[in-house]
RNA sequence: GGCCCCGUAGCUCAACUGGAUAGAGCAGCUGACUUCUAAUCAGCAGGUUACAGGUUCGAGUCCUGUCGGGGUCACCA
């Protein structure tokens, strides 16, 4: 048995020596069809259109042709049928150019058709351009914030969503043309903390992560836990006394709705009559106050929560390039305020509070600046925005924040369009919609939040026992094993989630996002590794030949199409900041090669040279993108599965 | 209640941003492994795109209304 390293890596033939045209002229299809179009147009009809105005659409399949324009929009212009501009398009493509071969027209559809000859040169500019389908830099420096967690509890499902868009919409802005900064902010302070910390010192009785043997994370989340615990008791027993009957008495609550009461006057209970809440708020003082013990406990609990990420993001296979946390920048924003007040870009009240009125753009009055002088969330986000502009020069901030927040980034964006911030306009808000669970929301006081560690356990465990059943690399060292039942299991979760376009809410149903077959992460894999395993048998062939093809099958031209189309998808999915576009371009490509795969042509028993070089091409330059493109989702294709 | 988002096959999701006969997967049923990996493929079945109008060559997509679901309306974060 070969050594997994060596043996896996080579996937045969990489660079042969092959005959490279020596043009520049070299189009793609699409780039070819909107330059020629608008020449088209113009020579015969007078007039201009954008060539981002044309609409290009790979043909149907129940159509002859591999490309179609439509031609409605142009009719009028032309002061023709849409068929007649179609038919003097078609005619002129054919004439004006090497790639185009035929056409038909049906209604103001112009169907084209690509030469063969076309296919194998394009194959080959793929393969020597291993960074195929990105974009040249676009000199725009965009900032992406995620995960952003509190530090009071491990992390959760929505924070994987979340995190899972972050990581692969930054891979995506980059393969389109951006320098990228991954950033999350840390809210490591505030009154949540503050109950783990208060928890902790009451009952924990001096216990750590290390002496009860669990993540530090988790240790700490286990502490907020308990402080609701303990608190909810101080609670019940506080309801039965003399000045719980008070608050009835003055409230005039009636004895059919007392429950819905309580459980409603639980917030102000908390900063009136509570033990636990008055000693967790004096915490919270403290730490505002500098108070070295209180900052000495912060940091303790804080590290173990950051040793605790630091495991899950490295799991996941996650990283950022700059950190920000709100106890550095809970204080920002207030100069900016007092700044802004001076230019009537905000207004005091009475009570010294100051507001700016948004009523012209359709929104409220929002306060900035509490009466005391303090701030409020919206604040932070104004002084931490203009801080990271200057830390970094990022011109495109984009916050990746579910929608429940929809309307804060609306009033943020505008207010910092106000205040004139040069960054203003190129703020985006990717906005996701919750996770949800086959039953409902996750809660935390039913205890049904899964937990991001345990679903990324679960998950490989399930690929771990597939494989096993499947004994397909029984024959590789344990590590080697386990490499790759990791890859598979979370190939399957982060697929699942991925592939669903963030603006909807989704349900994440356990069951299912283990699944390995059909339309998921281990049959996208799948396909890549089948892929590396025809070419390891291939071994050597003349590339050269690939260019004597003579026909192209249509179980081909699906796949060479796909691949063809890489670019745009990546454009598209910068555009709109939606991975999904991604993810479910990766499973037509890999559905695309496994119909290939299966369909009679046979790579290694070729019916000809040309045939067989040819199709190696296209297995590699297949493999090339499906882990391009899964490397845009923040997925790996292992070697064998 | 005001504002915002969503509603597509039994279930989970697509639909190139207004283009051709709305596509996949799961679940169900039939077939294909001595063949380049069956975590695959081929096939059957499954739809009044919530409903009613409108806009135009053309609507799941845009507009209006209705119904259903979610979010949000803090000197919380």
């Amino acid at each position: 048995m070969e050594p997994f390293s060596t043996s896996l890596t080579s996937i045969g033939p990489k660079k042969n020596k092959r005959i490279i045209p020596q043009d520049n002229s070299f189009m793609r299809i699409p780039d070819l069809i909107k330059t020629k179009v608008p020449e088209g147009l113009k020579n015969l009809y007078g007039f201009d259109i954008s060539p981002n105005a044309l609409i290009i659409n790979l043909t149907r399949k129940e159509f002859e042709g591999d490309y179609t324009v439509v031609t409605f929009p142009f009719a009028k212009q032309a002061r023709k049928s849409p068929g007649d501009v179609a038919e003097a398009l078609g005619e002129y493509l054919i004439a004006n150019t090497e790639e185009f071969v035929s056409y038909n027209v049906i209604k103001g559809f112009l169907n084209l058709s690509v030469g063969t000859s076309y296919w194998p040169d394009f194959l080959k500019r793929v393969l020597e351009n291993d960074s195929f389908g990105y974009h040249d830099d676009n000199g725009r420096k965009a900032l992406v914030e995620f995960s952003s967690p509190n530090t009071n509890k491990p992390l959760h499902l929505g924070h994987i969503r979340n995190i899972l868009l972050g990581w692969s919409t930054s891979k995506i802005l980059k393969a389109a043309g951006y320098d990228v900064v991954k950033t999350q902010i840390i809210n490591d302070r505030g009154i949540a903390i503050c109950k783990s910390m208060l928890a902790w010192q009451e009952f924990g009785a001096g216990a750590t992560p290390e002496s009860t043997g669990t993540k530090s994370d988790h240790f700490v989340g286990h502490w907020y836990v308990q402080f609701e615990k303990h608190f909810k008791a101080e609670y019940g027993e506080w309801q039965g006394s003399d000045a719980a009957k008070k608050v009835l008495a003055e409230k005039d609550v009636k004895e059919e709705n007392v429950e819905s009461f309580w459980s409603k006057y639980k917030n102000e209970y908390f900063n009136t009559h509570s033990g636990l809440g008055a000693k967790a708020k004096q915490m919270l003082l403290d730490w505002e106050a500098g108070k070295e013990e209180t900052r000495n406990l912060w940091k303790k609990m804080n590290q173990w929560v950051y040793d605790g990420f630091e495991v899950t993001y490295k799991n996941l296979g996650v990283e950022f390039d700059s950190l920000y946390y709100e106890s550095n920048t809970y204080l920002l924003g207030k100069d900016i305020i007092e700044d802004g007040l001076s230019k009537d870009i905000f207004y005091k009240k009475d009570d010294n509070s100051v507001w700016i009125d948004l009523e012209k753009d359709k929104l409220d009055h929002k306060l900035v600046l509490r009466s005391d002088g303090t701030s409020v969330y919206m604040t932070q986000d104004i002084g931490t925005a203009r801080k990271r502009y200057e830390d970094t020069g990022a011109d495109t901030m984009i916050y990746v924040v579910a929608d429940e927040q929809n309307h804060h980034f609306k009033v943020l964006f505008k207010i910092l369009e106000r205040m004139g911030e040069p960054y203003a306009k190129s703020c985006h808000h990717l906005s996701y919609g919750m996770v949800n669970l086959p039953h409902g929301r996750m809660k935390s006081r039913e205890g049904t939040v899964v937990d991001a560690d345990d679903l990324m356990a679960d998950v490989i465990g399930v690929a771990t026992k597939n494989s096993e059943e499947v004994g397909t690399v029984l024959d590789l060292p344990k590590e080697d094993q386990e490499k790759i039942f990791e890859q598979i299991g979370l190939a399957a979760l982060k697929f699942f989630i991925i592939k669903v376009n963030p603006k909807k809410s989704m349900i994440f149903n356990p069951e299912e996002s283990v699944d390995m077959q059909g339309q998921t992460g281990p049959y996208v894999q799948n396909a890549g590794v089948r892929c590396r395993g025809i070419l390891r048998k291939l071994g050597e062939y003349d590339g050269n030949e690939a260019l004597k093809l003579e026909t192209v099958h249509d179980a081909e031209k699906e796949t060479l199409r796909l691949i063809h189309s890489y670019p745009e998808i990546i454009a598209d999915a910068a555009k709109d900041l939606d991975p999904s576009h991604v993810a479910n371009y990766c499973y037509s490509l890999a559905k695309s090669y496994h119909k290939f795969f299966n369909s009679g042509l046979s790579v290694i028993r070729a019916e000809s040279e040309a045939a067989k070089a040819f199709r190696g091409d296209l297995t590699q330059a297949t493999l090339q993108i499906l882990e391009s493109g899964m490397d845009l989702l923040g997925i790996e294709i292992p070697e064998r599965m």
